[in-house]
DNA sequence: CAGTGAGCGAGCTTCCGCTTGACTT
């Protein structure tokens, strides 16, 4: 045992930095915070200066026992949590629980995990910053006191197990925002005009696609330009070359590692920190929970020495990024290789990728800059003042470019790839070969992916990187919104073209706003954030985290007290809170459409117990009907005819084997019914049209496919062996169990089985 | 798992940020 012992906040730093430290130093990690307020209660006295109570959480009580024996072996305790407000507040938590006396205990900070690093730390400790632990116990105190004071207006108001607080009902409102952006957008179009010109005097094959740069709003329009076109002589005005230098994007932070990954590997939030932590434990690569582009001097020398060995001298160029995001705090550095020089690691599939990603992009961030050299080449005809314009990037030296390209979230960057022009001067005839008026529509406000949530939330410096994947997480859990993909539509467009001077005109067809893995609203969350506005709209306000973050900043400097801070603001919230729940009547979102044409009942649709619901008839009708709606449907946007073709289903089709067959859509989609048995339609039929003779067709190739399932049955005592998706299982009434390895499951008897269900081998449903 | 849309109302749910397990399917 050594006489020092160092406590840092994650076991694989633990590690490291007790290899450079020696035999005299022992290095613990306290797996981040120690103790926090109670999971069950709000935990804040707030009529006695909000003291907050702070609790030993279970999962924790092993780490501060086996802190707490090695306290007592040591001389001295160094307390080297992060250094940024939740680091700080993790070293005052050990100095309180571990009962760490002044005399021998230091604070020291380090930024990255180098033995320089680490042992000039060692050399310049100080003390703890109490005004930093007390902005950040104002942080936690007032987001309990929003989350556990907003929670249960919802669980009153709306439904049970709902949620909200700072981070996530921001979160929620950005999607509904924006969805509601998308709905109200309106879609215009215009006329593009683009040529392809043969140049004179190259090969007939040498083809320049040059285009207007005004947009023309009419077809009429469009089309008088063309007709001009009509038998015109064209020329280039002018050949215009510019220099210009792309510089490579700065090293890894999460938000951008979790962007790339999502763009390049297509990988979700969860994949790509499960993955980013694998690679971490395994000492691949540095810290993965980080808002800083910093690299360590060694880092970049090594970088150095790397982009100098593949690729020559020139194309390295050493440098530090500044980090620009608001909030940051910089405690660690870039996600970055632990060893440069190791360009492939030995790793699960996923994390090999991930690996691959983080070393081009660390490495490209240290090399050159790229020499573009951008042409504009103008064409003119003395029929229209406008003139064609070819643009073209010609890449000189390539730079980082031979690495690494950032992706774009824009979804048609035609311009990616490098377009050539042949040699061109001014005066120099163009033949147009064709000249084209498409039609363009206005493209609608994206919708988020998780990545670009996160990229948001970031930039208004909502979140923490340790939260990022967590939150998104949360509001998918809660059903405010959901991730998924949905089909385009198909739109038709018109297009001019003047070929052999001749105008044709021809109407074509474009697939037009498909999604994937998208984020949507979900009624739920809809409802929630529409009541959180209405009546907290100061909380869920864009702008309440950074109004919040200056007063932690001033708590911080010493400026402000902290329970001043919380006191300013929880009073008048904690009104509202009380009036909300005495005044407000609960939410439901009821939406009246019109009359049922059949019954003449009025239809409405509105949030009901298990979801959103449509209703024929009013409340005291006796005979009133009700219907979910369907996946993708908004009680926001329902029209009454979609509504209505919602209760055409269930659909009575005719009679099977003295059971009734009926077609439905359910939670998994279209099926068909038939003796307690259900089976799900594919794409190729539909409920609202199937006939009995397609159906019984499906029953019966249910059933036989069900048959092949069974390996054994012993239908007196409801047991059954099944083959599943897990390979074979036994089954007892509802419940499953597994089958013990190296077992024949054809060969079991009645008697073994029921000795395995006794054992109780049970699988989880 | 393919339904439900109301009821006596017990007892429960919930936040954001630090950090990893110990688990089955």
């Amino acid at each position: 045992m050594g006489e020092n012992l160092v406590i840092v906040e994650s076991p694989a730093k633990a590690k490291t930095i007790e290899k450079f430290l020696g035999k005299d130093y022992s290095v613990k990690s306290s797996f981040g915070h120690i103790r926090d307020l109670s999971e069950k209660k709000l935990g804040i006295d707030t009529d006695n200066g909000y003291k907050p109570e702070y609790l030993i959480s279970d999962n924790k009580k092993k780490v501060v026992s086996e802190l707490k024996s090695l306290v007592k072996k040591a001389d001295k305790v160094w307390l080297a949590s992060d250094e940024d407000r939740e680091g700080e507040a993790i070293a005052w938590h050990l100095k309180e629980v571990l009962e760490l006396e002044e005399a021998r205990t230091r604070r020291i900070v380090f930024h990255e995990i180098t033995k320089d690093a680490i042992l000039e730390a060692i050399k310049n400790p100080r003390d703890l910053d109490m005004n930093l632990v007390m902005a950040q116990q104002a942080r936690r105190v007032l987001d309990r006191l929003v989350g556990f004071e907003l929670s249960p207006v919802l669980w009153k108001k709306v439904k049970p197990r709902l949620s909200a607080g700072r981070v996530q009902s921001v979160a929620v409102r950005l999607i509904v925002d924006r969805e509601r952006e998308i709905r109200s957008f309106n879609s215009k179009s215009q006329f593009r005009i683009e040529a392809e010109f043969n140049p004179e005097g190259t090969k007939p094959t040498v083809k320049v696609t040059a285009a207007l740069d005004e947009k023309f709003d009419t077809e009429e329009r469009a089309e008088n330009i063309l007709k001009k076109c009509i038998g015109a002589d064209f020329a280039i005005v002018s050949v215009e070359e510019k220099e210009s230098k792309r510089t490579p994007p700065p090293p890894f932070t999460t938000s951008t590692l979790q962007q790339e990954a999502s763009r390049k590997l297509g990988f979700s939030l969860n994949q790509t920190m499960k993955a980013a932590q694998n690679l971490y434990e395994a000492g691949f690569i540095t810290y993965m929970r980080t808002d800083s582009t910093n690299l360590s001097k060694l880092a970049i020398g090594s970088a150095k020495q790397v982009i100098t060995d593949l690729f020559g001298k020139e194309y390295s160029r050493p440098r530090q990024y500044a980090t620009m995001t608001k909030g940051a705090q910089e405690a660690h550095e870039a996600i970055r290789p632990t060893y440069i020089s190791n360009q492939e690691v030995d790793a699960g599939a996923a994390e090999k990728r991930l690996y691959t990603l983080i070393w081009k992009r660390c490495v490209a961030s240290q090399m050159a800059d790229a020499d573009i050299i951008k042409t504009e080449i103008a064409i003119g005809t003395d029929r229209i003042k406008e003139q064609f314009i070819a643009r073209a990037d010609r890449v000189v030296f390539d730079g980082f470019l031979k690495l690494y390209t950032e992706s774009s979230d824009e979804e048609n960057s035609e311009n990616s790839g490098e377009i050539r022009l042949p040699e061109l001067k001014t005066g120099q005839a163009m033949y147009p070969l064709i000249i084209k008026a498409t039609e363009r529509f206005t493209q609608k406000p994206p919708r988020y992916t998780e990545a670009s949530l996160v990229k948001k939330l970031e930039e208004m410096g909502i979140g923490r990187p340790s939260t990022y994947a967590p939150t998104i997480s949360t509001i998918l859990q809660r059903g405010y919104v959901i991730k998924e993909s949905r089909p385009g539509q198909v739109r038709e467009y018109r297009e001019l073209r003047l070929e052999s001077e001749k105008i044709t005109r021809h109407s074509l067809k474009e697939n037009w706003g498909a999604e994937k893995n998208k984020l949507f609203p979900e009624d739920i969350g809809i409802l929630v954030n529409d009541f959180l506005i209405e009546n907290f709209s100061s909380v869920i306000d864009y702008g309440f985290t950074a109004k919040v973050e200056e007063e932690f900043d001033s708590i911080a400097a010493g400026k402000l007290s902290w329970n001043k801070v919380i006191d300013k603001f929880y009073k008048p919230f904690h009104t509202i809170v009380e009036t909300t729940l005495q005044q407000s009547r609960p939410a439901a979102m009821e939406r009246v459409l019109g009359n049922d044409p059949k019954s003449g009942k009025i239809v409405s649709v509105r949030m009901g117990r298990f979801g959103p619901l449509a209703q024929i008839g009013g409340s005291d009708d006796p005979d009133k009907r009700f219907v979910s709606l369907a996946k993708g449907q908004l009680i926001e946007t329902i029209t009454l005819e979609e509504v209505l073709r919602l209760f055409e289903l269930p659909r009575n089709i005719g009679e099977y084997k003295g059971s009734e067959v009926t077609a439905a859509i359910g939670r998994f989609g279209p099926y068909i019914r038939h003796a307690g048995n259900f089976v799900s339609l594919g794409k190729e039929d539909d409920p609202r049209t199937i006939e009995l003779g397609r159906a019984i067709e499906l029953i019966d190739a249910h059933q036989k496919k069900e048959a092949d399932k069974v390996l054994l049955a012993f239908p007196e005592k409801g047991i059954s062996v099944l083959n599943g998706r897990y390979g074979p299982y036994i089954k007892r009434g509802k419940e499953n169990f597994r089958i013990p390895k190296g077992r024949d499951p054809k060969a079991l008897t009645i008697e073994e089985i029921t000795t395995i269900i006794e054992k109780g081998g049970k699988t989880k449903k």
